[in-house]
DNA sequence: CTGAAAGCGCTTACAG
DNA sequence: CTGAAAGCGCTTACAG
């Protein structure tokens, strides 16, 4: 008896057996659903392990499965909003197939990876879910163990994922503005060192095309370049009737400044998001229309895909993009 | 060797043995630092370890130990964005003492909770966290393993517990207005079913007294509360040279509404909130002066106090009331 | 100083 | 249909 419980309740194999006057093999069957039992038997043992509470062990069960019902959740960077809806959604695949996830966070620091890393060895971990705050790549894992990448990409393209789909989400807001009859587009976007920023600049460069105001604007990921942007193009005498924003705080940041400066949302200007942070396009005057990039469905689909991963089954595809969802409010109609 | 891992190259400890020529007892204590070995075979059983990649089995080693190492976070109701930084908190506490933390989010269905804390006995987890989406007070739970509550306190008040400090936090943001001369402060917060409205309310009325202006108002914590609450104050003909809000949210649509209104802050109006939400206090105009309530050191206090209750150590305090800190920024100097 | 054996709490062939 | 025994991967008294 361990001294950290002294008075330690918890009910083993061994005392159902006692208390059901059978073999521990045979409680064991019983509670699993295995070997031919007498249904009475069955019944008999189910009802006394139920009444003395006994929850069999996972630890010694996997011992002998070889498995042990839990992965890893591996944030590479240090753990963002982001990762909430992501976290959230492979929780509820994996809880499917009942499996625990363990939470590491590496907070950007190698030495602190590699000990996480190992401590998640040393558990026997089934499988791996890592991700990251940004959709930049990061160089694979060294472990062998099934790893599936989720919203951040792995460098090795061959490597299991589940991404979004950063040109299919700027695709989505300039069609829109196209179809609402906008034909003078800004783009005010993230730094242009983020791969999220570059890619969306480029799909909405080719999918506004004449319709693009200027070049895209490149800044930082917040309400303040929103602000500044507006302030820019204005006193630079862009005329523009829509300013597709490369995020949500971005967005919030225009429909201020286009409000101080006496320019009507949508009327004058539309102006789109993307993100579908509620907090960011509920909050804006008016509501955001925005490209929701749906984590959760990632967090989900990893899920899913680990799980598939760890039983040994065939992926129908190594490499899934979810598809955003786009989200109208009054910031364009 | 199971099926999902066909060429499971996982080294166990009777591989170290065999290549070291010891016994596994005998690489047992070499890696534990226990039993009396020979420097020179315990240094020559770790060279072997380390070359072959080996790594205890968690599992196998808390079969003898009695513990698992591992405890679980468990959220009552939905997981927020107030979870975030006590999980972090809680990790990094409890990692120090190599404890893993599985996540548990009961998404406020009862059914589901059962189902989670019998899957986190299964895993004989050591210890729980619990909390939730707000500080109202949830029933205790049934379980047999140490509990801390964080957050989110217990009905029983006995229980062991890491909270907020709700009238610290109104307490800290009223005093501040007074010191700066304030005289006429307006109250605007969150639902009245809330307790930490009801709390920080009281003692808003109790440190303000007589520079209270009318009754709070209570609402809900949303920006769109904070600028609605103006436009009834200044309908009602409230004269005010101070707004404290009840969140950064509230405290960021009374900001705005201000500004439309005319009125300067901090000149005419200063404000406070509460919280310290970066996205909402750093992109306020001006910065936002508010309260941080220290979220991250609750979950820290919170994994050291159950990392002492499983250790069987004294607790030197039951109920850890964590203090909040002033964050002085643009909004009222 | 080192090893053989028992045991942690289960499951699973294998007997009977 | 049920039980006794071996085994999962470790640790820890106990011999020698």
């Amino acid at each position: 008896m361990s001294p950290q419980r002294p008075f330690s309740t918890t009910v083993r194999i061994g005392d159902v057996a006692r208390a059901a006057g059978v073999s521990v093999g045979t409680v064991s069957k019983a509670l699993n659903g295995t070997g031919s039992l007498r249904e009475e038997t069955r019944r008999h043992v189910r009802e006394t392990a139920e009444r003395l509470g006994f929850v069999a062990d996972a630890r010694a069960r996997g011992l002998v499965a070889g498995r042990t019902y839990t992965v890893g959740f591996l944030t590479t960077d240090s753990f963002g909003r982001f990762m909430l809806p992501i976290l959230m959604g492979a929780e509820d695949a994996l809880s499917v197939g009942q499996i625990a996830v363990i939470l590491a966070d590496t907070r950007d620091d190698h030495a602190r990876e590699q000990h996480l890393l190992r401590s998640l060895r040393s558990r026997r971990v089934d499988g791996l879910i890592v991700t990251g705050r940004t959709t930049d790549a990061r160089d694979p894992l060294d472990v062998d163990i099934p790893v599936v990448h989720a919203f951040a990409p792995s460098n090795d393209d061959s490597a299991p994922a589940v991404l979004t789909d950063e040109a299919g989400a700027a695709r989505l807001v300039v069609e829109h503005l196209l179809a609402i009859g906008r034909r003078r587009i800004l783009h005010v976007t993230g730094p242009e060192r983020h791969r999220s920023s570059r890619v969306r600049a480029e799909e909405v460069r080719r999918v506004a095309g004449e319709a693009l105001v200027g070049e895209p604007m490149f800044g930082a990921w917040s309400e303040e370049w929103g602000l500044r942007a507006i302030d820019l193009a204005l006193a630079s005498g862009l005329e523009f009737d829509a300013v597709c924003a490369g995020s949500d705080q971005i967005a919030r940041g225009v429909l201020d400044r286009l409000r101080e400066r006496g320019l009507s949302v949508p009327a004058d200007v539309a102006v789109t998001g993307v993100d579908n942070w509620d907090v960011m396009a509920l909050a804006a005057r008016p509501a955001l229309t925005t490209a929701d990039l749906c984590l959760a469905e990632i967090g989900r689909r990893s899920g899913e895909m680990l799980l598939d991963l760890v039983e040994g089954r065939e992926l129908s595809e190594q490499r899934v993009v979810v598809p955003p969802r786009l989200e109208v409010r009054g910031s364009t109609v």
